[in-house]
DNA sequence: TTGCGGCCATTTTTT
DNA sequence: ATGGCCGCAA
């Protein structure tokens, strides 16, 4: 590391002043022995301030100094008359968050439960920090996963701080963290500090010409799965060499070892980094580099990390390095909330806290503010179901409210038309919909609301889905500007050289990568060098040499005018925009409308360098959530946020849980699941609505549906079963056989017939079947599957079936049913099978038509 | 090089 | 049922 800049010492010794008068103004602070703030700070900025080893302008000096009078201001103002011991902003808190603000020093977890001021810990504990003169700004580490977690962050200690938070930083995301350190000290790990970001859409495109080179068969070994692959290994913090030879070999016959580190060579070839490289590489600097280490040692005092059970092995390690310092690292987390597992979090992570950072104290924060008594306790009852946690009640001093109820429908539709309703309803009686929320397990399920809330004028909001930054249009004219900001852009370029279509195909861009890799050149150099050759054909020459030479006019217009105006000369210069608008299919409007609103949003950023940047790490783009609407999501996008009332559809097996969640995870799968519920009814401030379907239409197929689990796991005592208008709901068959004991859906008669449900259909199936054995449905409580666990009960020829805990997937084996045979389906009644396709069937139904079935849910008249 | 038709998979999502 | 992707034919 270069040394640090004169410079340095002399803002050193005025940061250092500055920091005294600010602390000494606070002298008075009965609590504190007097040399104790003052030490710390003082000393702080002289070993800290060596900064980025190129010494070029970054946070302390640039941001920092010319504030410091400010920051002493603040605390001035913070310290004035009406200042308890502490400070107003500790005015509010309950004892539990005022002792996890004020246990400053050593390794604190915050185990907090939902509704219980979690971002209000966080965010007073850093406004104490400062508050105290512990710390400057600048030497606070504090991490989120999303941009909006942290953009939250920023806004509440700003509300409590002032200004002072905007020199934070290091207030950010694991990944823009993460970039910050990279760009610093890029060199050390093979990277130019201009590397670009790559997406997950970069990625994999980069991955498929590997595979390609390799020759491996892209249909037996899907670039995406090798993406996923490498991901995991990145997750887990493996560098190439660190991947076991065992997993290694998992991929393309034990080539993924190799292919990992080809990635990664080709990565560096291309100054590029993706998203797990970004806390990968950071790992490998700090380690490799113990100067650079202690450098940041010195600078973080406090670390702060938010959603601490969604951490996964990497950023645990990262922490890890970066908490040996100063050891005062807080972790903020609920591992009842944690349902990221399978994209790499480790509940692990906060399970092991204690034994991780020794001397650790934990906190609970169980005090609820969000929900009434019969919500929590219907949440906490489900929730304790689970045995891999650390276990917290939580609980309320507010009323208990309105029991939880659960709702049975026929089908999805019904579902959706009971919930309508019921919204309608609260509409009526002044209750706002922007208070209203549908959470459901799968994306596929909104399909069902939309279309009902369609026709009934009921106006929603669907949050989530494909991101701004992630449509086709954006990214391709994101490409354009990549490859005029950075012409070495190889992947930028080669996704917008034939796009619109001028007659530059893959063979034409093969001749371009042959030049380029002959010659060690980027794509677009070499693009230019070929259009002035002849190597080329001409009608492709002339393609090409127009799309270089606008390139070149482009750069040159960059620094005259506004990114924003360049962008739209690009786009229409290009023939992009002219592309989408002879488009004739239904999005091509909505398309158009994205590019707008693109160049719009380019207007607030610096330059054309800023804002990519800003795209490749802060990809969302605020959408506008001013109108009164109900808000439609997926379970996990809904964590962090809160209604009045929520609905929460589609607890039915096999959906919620999700069948894959217990097919690959097995009992993790299910506790993940079972968290996930846990977060649904969490949300609800005043009203949780439970619905289930007895018949889904699943990858176009009926299937019969048997509730959910997890009903059975609310307790009696909170919870109410309503029956839809008009709906059949279902029979008590099916409860109790999961072994949680008796519960309420046992019952019989809660709903229409027992007889006519799917479960006792089933049960009869099952009696029938060449197993016997089984007691039968229908008799007692019954109805439930009481084979001896972890044997089939198969229906006629069997389909899917009941095996101990988990229902099987359907089996390949051929269906007992014959083309022509008359069979009776619970939803559509009596038909004739057409046709036979393994245990699919197409059935000709008197009165329903012609529909596709599992044979599993067809019964022999 | 482009365009169309068949084949396959299809939970959840951030950076 | 449906969309995305690949391969093949014009």
């Amino acid at each position: 590391m270069p040394p640090p800049s004169p410079n340095d010492h002399a803002d050193a010794i005025l940061f250092a002043s500055e920091s005294a008068r600010a602390c000494g103004r606070d002298r008075h602070i009965p609590e504190r022995e007097p040399s104790e703030p003052l030490a710390e700070p003082v000393k702080q900025p002289h070993s800290a301030l060596p900064d980025a080893p190129s010494g070029v302008g970054d946070d302390v000096r640039a941001g920092h100094v010319p504030r410091a009078g400010g920051i002493a201001e603040r605390a001035r103002a913070m310290a004035g008359p009406r200042r308890a011991p502490g400070g107003a902003y500790l005015a509010g808190l309950n004892p539990e968050q005022r002792e996890a603000v004020e246990t400053v020093e050593g390794p604190l977890l915050v185990l907090a439960g939902a509704g219980t001021g979690k971002t209000r810990v966080l965010t007073t504990r850093i406004a104490h920090i400062l508050h105290l003169g512990l710390a400057w700004p600048s030497q606070i580490l504090a991490v989120t996963f999303t941009n909006k977690a942290a953009r939250e962050m920023k806004e509440r200690i700003a509300g409590m701080v002032g200004e002072e938070v905007e020199g934070m930083p290091w207030l950010g995301t694991f990944h823009s963290i993460g970039v910050r350190m990279l760009r610093r000290h890029a060199e050390l790990v093979g990277l130019k500090s201009g590397f670009t970001i790559l997406d997950t859409d970069d990625q994999i495109r980069l991955l498929k010409q590997l595979l390609q080179a390799e020759q491996i068969d892209e249909k037996r070994w899907p670039a995406r799965l090798l993406a996923n692959t490498i991901d995991g290994w990145k997750n887990r913090g493996l560098a190439p060499e660190a991947v076991p030879a065992g997993e290694g070999a998992t991929f393309a016959n034990g080539r993924g070892k190799a292919l990992y580190a080809a990635y990664q060579a080709r990565l560096k070839a291309l100054n590029a980094a993706d998203f797990g490289d970004l806390l990968l590489e950071g790992i490998r600097l700090l380690r490799e580099n113990p100067d650079v280490l202690a450098e940041y040692h010195r600078r973080f005092r406090y670390i702060l990390v938010d959603e601490y059970q969604d951490t996964n092995v990497a950023q645990y390690l990262w922490l890890r390095l970066l908490a040996q310092g100063s050891h005062n690292v807080c972790c903020v987390g609920d591992d009842d909330q944690s349902i990221y597992g399978w994209r790499g979090a480790e509940v692990d992570n906060i399970l092991r806290f204690e034994s991780d950072f020794p001397g650790a104290k934990v906190i609970r924060l169980e005090r609820n503010y969000r929900s009434t008594g019969h919500i929590l306790g219907a949440a906490g009852h489900l929730i304790a179901h689970n045995e891999g946690r650390l276990g917290k009640t939580l609980f309320s001093e507010g009323v208990a409210g309105e029991k939880v109820t659960v709702t049975g429908a026929w089908d999805s539709q019904e579902e959706a038309r009971a919930i309508g309703e019921e919204i309608e309803q609260l509409q009526h009686h002044g209750h706002p919909l922007n208070q209203v929320a549908i959470l459901m397990r799968a994306s596929f399920q909104m399909r069902e609301f939309e279309e009902r809330f369609v026709t009934l004028g009921l106006s929603y909001r669907v949050i989530g889905g494909p991101r701004f930054y992630e449509r086709a249009e954006i990214r391709d004219a994101l490409a354009y500007l990549r490859c005029i900001s950075q012409p070495a852009d190889d992947l930028a370029f080669e996704r917008i050289v034939n796009v619109p279509k001028r007659g530059l195909g893959d063979a034409a861009l093969r001749q371009i990568h042959d030049h380029a890799r002959a010659l060690g050149l980027p794509l677009q150099e070499a693009a230019r060098q070929l259009a002035q050759g002849d190597a080329l054909k001409p009608k492709v020459r002339l393609a090409l040499r127009e799309l270089v030479q606008s390139f070149e006019r482009w750069r040159g217009q960059m620094n005259g005018m506004a990114q924003s105006q360049l962008a739209e000369i690009v786009l229409d210069e290009s023939g992009y925009t002219e592309m989408w608008q002879k488009d004739r299919s239904a999005d091509a409007a909505g398309r158009l409308d994205n590019l707008k609103e693109l160049v719009r949003s380019m207007e607030p950023f610096e330059n054309l360098t800023g804002f990519l940047e800003h795209v490749a790490l802060v990809m969302d783009a605020e959408g506008g959530a001013g109108s009164d609407a109900v808000s439609l999501m997926t379970l996990h996008s809904a964590k962090g946020l809160e209604f009045d009332t929520v609905f929460l559809p589609g607890w039915e097996e096999g959906l919620f849980p999700h069948q894959r969640a217990l097919d690959e995870q097995g009992r993790a799968g299910l506790e993940e699941e079972r968290r996930l519920a846990y977060v649904g009814l969490t949300r609800a401030r005043f009203r949780a609505k439970v619905f289930f379907a007895s018949n889904r239409r699943i990858h176009g197929m009926w299937q019969s549906s048997v509730p959910s689990r997890f009903l059975d796991e609310l307790p009696d005592g909170h919870v109410e079963v309503t029956e839809s208008r008009g709906g059949q709901g279902w029979g008590g068959g099916q409860a109790g056989r999961y072994g949680y004991g008796p519960s309420r859906f046992d019952s019989a008669g809660t709903f229409g017939s027992s007889y006519s449900t799917p479960g006792w259909q089933r049960a009869q199936a099952a009696r029938s079947g060449s197993s016997g054995g089984g007691s039968p449905g229908g008799s007692g409580r019954g109805g439930g599957f009481s084979e001896p666990a972890g044997r089939y009960a198969p229906t006629r020829g069997g389909g899917p079936v009941i095996e101990g805990q988990l229902i099987a997937k359907s089996t390949g084996a051929p269906s007992p049913f014959r083309q022509g045979e008359r069979v009776f389906h619970q939803k559509f009644g009596y038909g004739e099978v057409m046709a036979v396709e393994g245990n699919k069937l197409t059935v000709q139904f008197d009165k329903a038509g012609e529909k596709h079935v599992l044979d599993s849910f067809l019964q022999a008249t």
